[in-house]
DNA sequence: TGATGTATTATGTATGCACATATTAATTTC
DNA sequence: GAAATTAATATGTGCATACATAATACATCA
């Protein structure tokens, strides 16, 4: 115990300080929960706490009885949040802006009958993301009593529709004629897209494609964390 | 104690479905952490261990004294694990391979005296991404001994050098005359781009542009969890 | 030799307790 | 009445212990 690390965040920054110092490199295996403790002068507990937070980060690899080893490949593990696009323009510091352009019943192959719903969002008037909706109306009958003028769709599900999981897929596709036109850009441009679907179990709640206007990006981080908090 | 949830993913299945139900709409207070623990008959430390992880997925809030709440606009909280491009080929079961294209000594505007290069990276043959990379000599000296004809600099970066934060940007972008030639598509085509920065506490590590190949996507799920993991 | 069962081991997690800390609410002071 | 102080409270975290569980390593037997 040569010095005392007794907080997991301590123990934490002290187990990346040996990983980047290559003391530990990567496919490097770690000492057991038990000698780490006794080493650093604190409880199993807190090593397991600092540890088990590294391999959700994809930085230590994990198994039982095999012992924990530095990742060989650390995947770069990054989190995005992904928030409804009223707090997405407002946190530019621009105002949003939001025209119902759709609102049809149809059938959708995954959906079944449901509500179509075209929108666009706008920041500071300028065109933003195209909005492209299918709200499943067996899952959500309610939806027929919103007009969705004032409100956009997606604001209105998050807060009055509950859902259990469902998956992105982001991607880069050539703008067709109706995106061309309401997001004013020309026919082909290069349009950030992200496809969503969600459900709530197994039902599906709604699916809508939203086409952002040429120069967005999404941002996020890697690896980003409190570092080398000493005792 | 109506009844008995003593796992800390009982306690997070039971959290959920109330939520899902709508017992506790989003905004909502939950009780406390020792009034939880007394109702599922388990320790605090175990209904802490719940509510913190669904804090980290971002369907709860929680702050000290004022308590714990369903958050109100649960931002779709997706994690991304980004691969190295060999390992993302070969997920797809392909045959990866690569193709040295550029390396050359420059400057670049933060790396300062730098390793650029441009390579090929394919999949059972097609173009799959181009990666154009400068690599900080100031930070990683060592870069100058790699011919980077076998293996990407990708790999070789991750396995011999350190980085402890990094940030990345996804954006769709027109080909360039480069682009287009070596991804074997038209001038302006919609390409997936994703910028991404390493850095080594505060010395650059590397900087890299990775254009893929029209009709990529990356993909991802929210929400997914063990659901109702009933005692 | 090869398949199978068993012991060992490292992580995973529950418990009860204690104290730390942030933040709100109440109270006092000017 | 406003500002500063104090009290109350919910979460955050540490510790020691115990047992559970998965996976490996070893021994056993056909």
């Amino acid at each position: 115990m040569t010095d005392q690390f007794n907080t997991w965040q301590a123990v934490q920054g002290e187990v990346l300080r040996r990983i980047h110092a290559r003391d530990w490199p990567p496919g490097h295996p770690l000492p057991n929960e038990v000698d780490l403790a006794a080493e650093f002068g604190c409880a199993r507990a807190t090593v397991n706490r600092a540890l088990r937070a590294l391999a959700e980060d994809g930085i230590l690899e994990r198994r039982r009885k095999a012992g924990t080893h530095v990742a060989l490949h650390p995947v770069s593990r990054a989190t995005l949040d992904i928030p409804i696009i009223r707090q997405e323009v407002e946190a530019k510091g621009k105002t949003h802006d939001y025209t119902l352009l759709l609102r049809v019943t149809g059938d959708h192959p995954i959906c079944g009958k449901a509500l179509h719903i075209t929108a666009l969002h706008r920041a500071d008037g300028a065109p933003f993301a195209l909005e492209d909706r299918w709200i499943s109306l067996a899952t959500v009958p309610q939806a027929t009593d919103q007009s969705f003028t004032d409100h956009s769709a997606n604001e209105w599900l998050l807060a009055h529709v509950p859902y259990t999981h469902g998956d992105i897929a982001f991607s880069a596709q050539p703008a067709m004629a109706s995106e061309a036109e309401h997001l004013k850009t020309s026919l082909g441009a290069p349009l950030f897209i992200t496809d969503r679907t969600t459900w709530d179990h197994d039902r599906p709640v709604t699916i809508v494609r939203l086409s952002y206007a040429p120069g967005y990006s999404i941002r996020t981080t890697i690896g980003e964390r409190p570092y080398s908090v000493l005792p």
